[in-house]
DNA sequence: TGTACATCAGTGAACGCGCGTTCACTGATGTAC
DNA sequence: TGTACATCAGTGAACGCGCGTTCACTGATGTAC
């Protein structure tokens, strides 16, 4: 370690390193700038020379929570295909790992109001993710048997993965939380299967 | 309208009531002891009377909403008994339902740390209304060829409802949405529907 | 290589705000006699 | 029926707290000459 310069260097990374972290180990409501500052050791004002105020900084760890959730997913896709695996699967799994991995941060990018939604960046980001999967579910096979304005199979994949993560965070969905973290794994798998 | 009597008469209700009110208006974030007691009317310091705090006026909405939550899935099978309809499809749509007429209640159901779930009254409110769901699941036919220790069938519904409401009251689902309302039930139908 | 200066990042004190909670009080109600 | 009194619900002022934001500042960096 060398001693703190004045000049931080990357602040901006570190802010929203740092805001991540305090999310994670407080919770959204426990967020707050000055925290997030302590935590990057650096005074309550510096943030406002990266960001124009707090939802600022809220806004661009959402929409990097979005970029990292997108690659998570096409990483898990990009692994089963080359093991021949169901990709759907795949990245459903991936979806519901992701979740449990930054609950919070999962929280604040699909349940919360705080972050600027309207947010060039963040909406960029948003769509880029949920575009990447919906296409996984629309090129599986079992969509492909659809025939009106709103594809079935595809609102009703991402509402399973997306169900499943939301009642294994909060913490909802007892017979599964209360399993080993393998048969759990499993568990996941199944119901995320086709039935 | 009698003039305000300095005796509420059931400024409890009231305080739940005006909470609701408030909590739909302005959301979660913007929820405060002090603006729900101006809501129903009263000095900011009557709530202390009725309930030991701030989180346990959120505490008791909160049971309230899983009351009611459990009434709308009963009442909507119930009908759909009647009618000889599906039981399990009318229970999610009613679930989906609530979710979307009490977008805020419902997210301070499931996606808040605000109220405390410990608290018994929630803790019976909420387990009361699972149950009656999973019983209803679990008893169709679809989920009769089970044999883990996890009910993969019932906890693959309850999650692809769970997920619908979820999507489609944070605003995410955008094709469904974008529908009438006629086609969007028919919609959210059709997506809880067996494939 | 050295100096002057502009630019920029971070500081720390100060501000006003809304919050939950506490407390002595006052007005209304109900009951004992 | 009337009176005294206990009980309880709601009041309004006061408190301390953490918050986001502003602002004049200071230290560090980079560049022109």
């Amino acid at each position: 370690m060398t001693k703190p310069a004045y000049h931080h260097g990357d602040l901006r990374r570190a802010l929203i390193d740092a805001a991540h972290e305090e999310l994670e180990a407080q919770g959204v409501e426990a967020l707050s700038l000055r925290r997030v500052a302590k935590r990057a050791g650096v005074s309550h004002a510096a943030p406002a020379h990266h960001f124009v105020n707090a939802a600022g900084l809220l806004t661009a760890l959402t929409a990097e929570g979005f970029r990292r959730f997108a690659a998570a997913l096409k990483t898990a896709q990009e692994k089963a295909a080359t093991r021949r695996q169901d990709p759907l699967t795949a990245a459903g799994a991936a979806y519901v790992e992701f979740a449990l991995a930054n609950p919070e941060l999962f929280s604040l990018m699909f349940a919360s109001a705080k972050p600027d939604f309207d947010d060039p960046e963040l909406d960029a980001a948003s769509m880029t993710a949920f575009q990447n999967f919906l296409q996984t579910v629309d090129s599986s096979a079992s969509a492909k048997d659809r025939g009106g304005d709103v594809n079935i199979p595809a609102m009703q994949r991402w509402s399973t993965v997306h169900g499943l993560a939301t009642l294994l965070l909060t913490g909802r969905m007892r017979s599964v939380l209360s399993l080993s973290a393998a048969k759990r794994k499993a568990a996941i798998v199944e119901i995320l299967s086709e039935a």
